[in-house]
DNA sequence: AGTGATTTTATGTGCATACATAATAAATTT
DNA sequence: AAATTTATTATGTATGCACATAAAATCACT
């Protein structure tokens, strides 16, 4: 009948993450507070603290000042999507990367890009649309704009070897972003691009870029059917 | 001239932030050591600790022991997705909710199923199919088996009123998970049930949900045509 | 009763200090 | 030269203490 001691912030967590699923705190209950239990673990109160604020970060505890600790009615569950750059993604499969520049040129944006981008309508950004594949079959579609005048050496780049993918991101800087997951169907010209039937059903990643209040670049990734983007919880 | 202080981790953050979008510190680049920046910024070095960490778990600064800490060379975006109860995500938006059960059954999963849930191939599952809508239209098409034996509770519910998305979330604990993002094409039943076209792209959710070794629950959610995940980064 | 000021309380954070730990670099041995 | 041991160093974290801050609860006053 020994009481264990909870040492370290670690083991602190697991044990609230056992008593949260074992049902000891239920949904809604309010968990005594972080002296009460440093008290009860044998542990300082920051410690405690530290282990609560790892699990309300997972969205297992919500906590407010003075209101106290509790259990999540209904725990919004959070999947990080680990986006990287492309090559990467396919080297960590062990697959082969390739990849084949497919258009480059300066060109005024369609309205619904240069919308979106915040870019006047009439001004000229750098369209690049390029391919890559993982062991020599098709991975991704890049559809991407570049705003020339966030990155002007952008210009000068061709984009044959180095995809905009990598170059941007070891060269633009950005402070912000926004990313959406949908689902698109193949039309004739992305389907000869991918290799698939026209009318697949896509997964798209669209991504907008900013640097500060200028957009740097928008993209869209078009991935071949059946892909998967998948993480735990 | 004179040095401004820094007194607090988000403050440091701010400034860290600061010098990596700058350039300051270049991707690749060590920076230095959390005692030279607390001298630096006039803080203690836990309060510099406390902000690398956050900047490290954004993915923008790599930290190792005694190797240092340097800027990501391809940072990782992560994007982070709340998955939230269906009901909630449409209320959020400030639309009606509405909920609809389609079948309810216990039944033999496909191979497919019980082969990702490791339930013995001949074993009872409960199968429930519903629909959920926003202001009156077709929202997401919940599929989902349940685990008899891990929730026997699950076995008395109806899910007429409240969905298994809701019931499971609230009575079901869990240890971990994992989820998926793909797209698929509308089979006919599903293009019916979600009013919208046959081989339409449909965004699809599949979340498959363990208490310690055994599954809880394997869900997939269709999300009606166009319908988008979106998050910052 | 209603309104506003005040107290109380739980979390949030900063700091100095100490020690733990991982990984590298240096020294030593084989 | 290779392998092993030892020292060094940067991050990681525990602790006690102090004070900050938000929000609830209470009290005071009209």
């Amino acid at each position: 009948m020994n009481k264990p001691s909870f040492r370290n912030w670690q083991s602190v967590q697991t044990e609230v993450l056992r008593r949260i699923h074992a049902r000891e705190w239920e949904p809604g209950d309010l968990i005594p507070n972080e002296s009460d239990l440093a008290l009860e673990f044998g542990c300082a109160r920051t410690t405690v603290n530290r282990a609560l604020r790892a699990v309300a970060d997972s969205g297992l505890l919500d906590r407010r000042r003075k209101a106290g600790t509790r259990v999540a009615e209904q725990p919004v569950a959070k999947a990080t999507l680990a986006i990287a750059v492309i090559r990467n993604e396919i080297e960590e499969r062990g697959q082969y990367y390739g990849y084949r520049l497919i258009t480059r040129r300066e060109a005024i944006p369609p309205l619904a890009v240069s919308d979106a981008m915040k870019s006047p309508q009439n001004h000229t950004l750098l369209h690049v649309r390029a391919l890559h594949l993982a062991d020599d079959t098709p991975y991704a579609f890049e559809d991407r704009w570049i705003n020339p005048k966030v990155v002007p050496e952008g210009l000068a780049e061709s984009y044959e070897i180095v995809s905009a993918n990598e170059w941007l991101l070891k060269h633009a800087p950005y402070t912000h972003g926004e990313i959406a997951f949908s689902a698109t169907s193949a039309t004739s010209e992305e389907a000869e691009i991918l290799c698939c039937n026209e009318n697949s059903a896509l997964l798209a990643i669209d991504r907008l870029t900013w640097d500060g209040s200028s957009t740097v670049t928008k993209v869209r990734l078009l991935f071949g059917p059946r892909h998967q983007l998948r993480t735990i919880l």
